[in-house]
DNA sequence: TATGAATGAGTATTCATTCAT
DNA sequence: TATGAATGAATACTCATTCAT
């Protein structure tokens, strides 16, 4: 949408080593727990660099987190042009579990930048949330889904699998959630 | 577990004005953005007081939750004397979902705790855990809901519906979510 | 005006340190060329304890300030006492200039707060400006000078002599100004 | 002094920008508030360009300062050509008023710069006060102005003037000193 | 036991200056 | 020579916790 500038060969390198040093500070869920001082540090940059190009810490999360959602949308538009609608979205939320399982922090991160408030990933929620209504809206569209419950309902369920990642047993409650999401689903009134 | 020893009268005067003004606090949702100094003056006392009675936010947490946590579980047990295992779980889910909706902000104070990893609600959440495995188990003795996917899935979309309490359409997503579980587990594999 | 509540005798020791300490900076000049950390430790307090009684410089600057206006005010009120009008207007100019003088710093930090704009002088600015005013009043009333020419002339003149206090030869073109004016008021138009 | 060695076309042409800008900035008051990033900026040139041109604030300040003394000074040095020595004066002193008048931030940023103790300034300073100096002179010499005050409390004043241009009175007090000024030099002692 | 003043480590943020492009 | 991205020292200010009253 943002006509991307092309940045000065030093600006982008700065830019793509906070972007990677990000990330990999999200999975391991130590995001928040670190000082900017030190993040910058941490990426090789000095503060005011970290501050010219991300200016909160929102920023910068949405930069990483706009990644992510880019990547699981192309996943879902995949699905949907490749499956049967039905399929598609069980195999889309099935995913999820995986991802979330495989990005520990992430998950945990962004439950507290959603518990948070912050607008800022408003744009990247708005576009997965989209990526799960079409692939709700198809299921439906072939008569194996309900039509009484949005794709709202199962976007809530989503985000309580993300943050509840730290019980215990998550694994296999998270997969139970999807489970009962998808046969609730397949249960027309 | 802890005997509550008798307070001095002025005491006891004070922990439950913290008390009172917390759970404000927590339904309004400011519980977080307040200064330790402005919370003890807000209930009226130093923060000397604040601190003997409650040495940490957790610990005051704690005391709010406890209530909460306490009305619920004794809910929950009222309905498995009184209803069919089945609609008194049913009963129960959609009762928790009123009760997060009249206390707005004390769902999302629940949530950010419980993304913060505060351990000190574990004793709580254990509770209220253990009201919603009896129940159901109770359905799932009944014969009336299936039993591969346990209690945790349900706490699961409980923690959902909590944490994602500034969705615009919260109410409806909220019951669709309630109704997915509910059709879910009733149909059994 | 405002009521001055007692200070618990810790709370007193400490403005009263910081006040000294503040007055000592003014003279020498070194006022604002102190970082406010700084300024703490030299008073022997907290930062935090510096920020509770004066939450900015310019609150800190008013508290000395306060009592130098006190003090020439009482000194306009005695002269307009016991001497002919227009000799207490000439002693209390004089005198000003004494007393500039033996505040090197306190002149110039003057200047700089009043160039700052700072409003927080306000008060005191008036209360001096008043005794001038009265000053003149008495002497005009009295016909030993001129009426045409308003208080708010010496007034600027003042300033003029404390703002420029830097000027190599300071004190007999202090001296002059005070002359000057004292005479041009002497003759009616 | 410094012989002017040809500039490139375009390095004339940023040094005039910058010029111009800050005269903008000083008459607005602005001059001091600004970052030098954006003063850079507003000039349309970049902060590395800025610095090639002017070391340091106070040397771009000076560069705006010479142009107004220079003009003041001609000024002085045409009504001593013109006018009978006393009229000059008075004429010159009357101008002054008029001129801060009409660049209003000038004379606050100038007297900023002062209270600051920038030794940058002190060339124009120079020359100014030569040219009251020689007005004064003048004026002694052709015998309607007492010898005994010199031509630094004149400075003074104006200085007073200057500084003191936020009073909401201004006007009609400036003329006021300048009177004071003119009456009391008439009056020999 | 209650109070609230004192404390000062902790952290975010700015902005003058440099230097790679 | 012009540019503006990078730098990081400098500093203000907050607020959890302690402790004198």
């Amino acid at each position: 949408m943002t006509a991307d500038k092309p940045l000065r060969a030093d600006a982008r390198r700065n830019r793509e080593a906070l972007i990677a040093r990000a990330r990999e500070l999200f999975d391991s869920g130590d995001f928040f727990d670190l000082r900017f001082d030190d993040f910058a540090a941490l990426a090789g940059v000095g503060v005011g660099t970290l501050y010219r190009h991300f200016p909160t810490r929102e920023a910068l999360a949405e930069a990483v987190y706009h990644h992510e959602v880019a990547t699981l949308c192309d996943r879902a538009r995949h699905l949907r042009a490749t499956l049967p609608a039905d399929e598609a979205l069980a195999t889309f939320l099935r995913g999820m579990v995986d991802h979330i399982d495989a990005h520990e922090g992430l998950a945990r991160t962004l439950a507290t930048l959603m518990a948070t408030g912050s607008g800022a990933l408003a744009e990247g929620s708005r576009a997965l949330e989209q990526a799960v209504t079409d692939l709700v809206a198809a299921a439906v569209a072939g008569g194996a889904v309900r039509d009484d419950v949005g794709a709202g309902a199962v976007m809530m369920a989503l985000h309580g699998i993300g943050a509840a990642h730290d019980r215990p047993d998550w694994r296999a409650e998270a997969d139970g959630v999807i489970t009962l999401v998808l046969d609730g689903l397949r249960r027309p009134r």
